[in-house]
DNA sequence: GACTATCGCTAAGTTGCTTAGCGATATGAC
DNA sequence: GTCATATCGCTAAGCAACTTAGCGATAGTC
């Protein structure tokens, strides 16, 4: 059978409405739409490197911070992935499981711990990530100054426009 | 005490690296960096949207798909949502506990059923990404075209390091 | 030195997923 | 037409990952 024809939304019902409920949304310029799309990629490929990692979501966040800030307390970690104390354990306990991570005494408060990743691990990522990082970051080299100047400051505006909306 | 102290990274050890450990990464241009930042402020932006709503992560995500594009069959949720059918039959029981869904028979196929998003939860949705649509599109509007031009060709050249990165 | 706060951790309970399998309905071969 | 097979939504049982509550150890404060 053909799998298109179900993702084309065959199970609208006549007594339902017919046009998507969000049709009085503008439909939205091709630049909306690129910056949907963006997002949804940029999630499709988070789900990849946890894959490549083989850790679940929440681990592969606590990797990356790890990755991007070096060595963390757990209750670091519980803070920045928004989860309780405990589960910040249960993540480190996943992660030295699987060997991405080890825990180091703190030097200085012996209450804590330092959750340090592995170099091996870092780098396995690292690799995954290049092409995609490496590309855009050649696509922004190569824009003239003038038009990486236009990107830079419409990009603000949005990035103003969500955290007004955060805000109220 | 300061928060901040804790969020720059204080529990870096002497004897791990105190260099981030993607301090190779080149650091980034700005406009990469707001790439990033809107990905993650879209990631708040939903789990917002999902308080709103009451719901968790995974019933908002098929709360958007029947918003964007009107009754579905369970069976397609849980394809679009990568969750099992299982999974599926337990998101719409859960919608439809707190209203926002309802059961519909299909009207060709006794086997399958339509659930149909509620208009009202539909228009709390709408109105609380109104803000933040209509101002993003508002900013692309307010773009001379030259500029718009350019900002298309840029983001859609993201879309495409993206996707090159995910098929390799 | 006593009080209080914070650290990482364990235990018990909850939520949301999975796989397996069921009855009902649709589809295709003959 | 009839029968075999596939698909639909659903239930049941098990598992993974979270929560709150609370503990012992350590640090900071008076």
């Amino acid at each position: 059978m053909d799998p298109m024809a179900e993702a084309r939304n065959p199970d609208s019902t006549p007594q339902a409405s017919r046009r998507p409920a969000f049709a009085d949304f503008p439909e939205g310029s091709s630049i909306s739409r690129e910056l949907r799309e963006i997002v949804k990629l940029s999630a499709d490929f988070e789900r990849r490197l946890g894959r490549t990692l083989a850790v679940n979501h929440t681990d592969l966040v606590a990797m990356q911070h790890l990755m991007e800030s070096g060595p963390l307390s757990p209750s670091e970690l519980s803070s920045r992935l928004r989860i309780s104390t405990a589960a910040a354990t249960m993540v480190v306990d996943r992660l030295e499981a699987v060997g991405h991570v080890s825990r180091q005494p703190h030097p200085e408060d012996r209450r804590k711990i330092v959750v340090v990743p592995r170099e091996d691990s870092v780098r396995l990522a690292a690799q995954e990530l290049l092409p995609l990082v490496g590309g855009v970051a050649q696509a922004i080299a190569d824009l003239p100054a003038e038009d990486a100047a236009v990107i830079e400051r419409f990009l603000g505006e949005v990035v103003e426009h969500y955290r007004a909306a955060l805000d109220g």
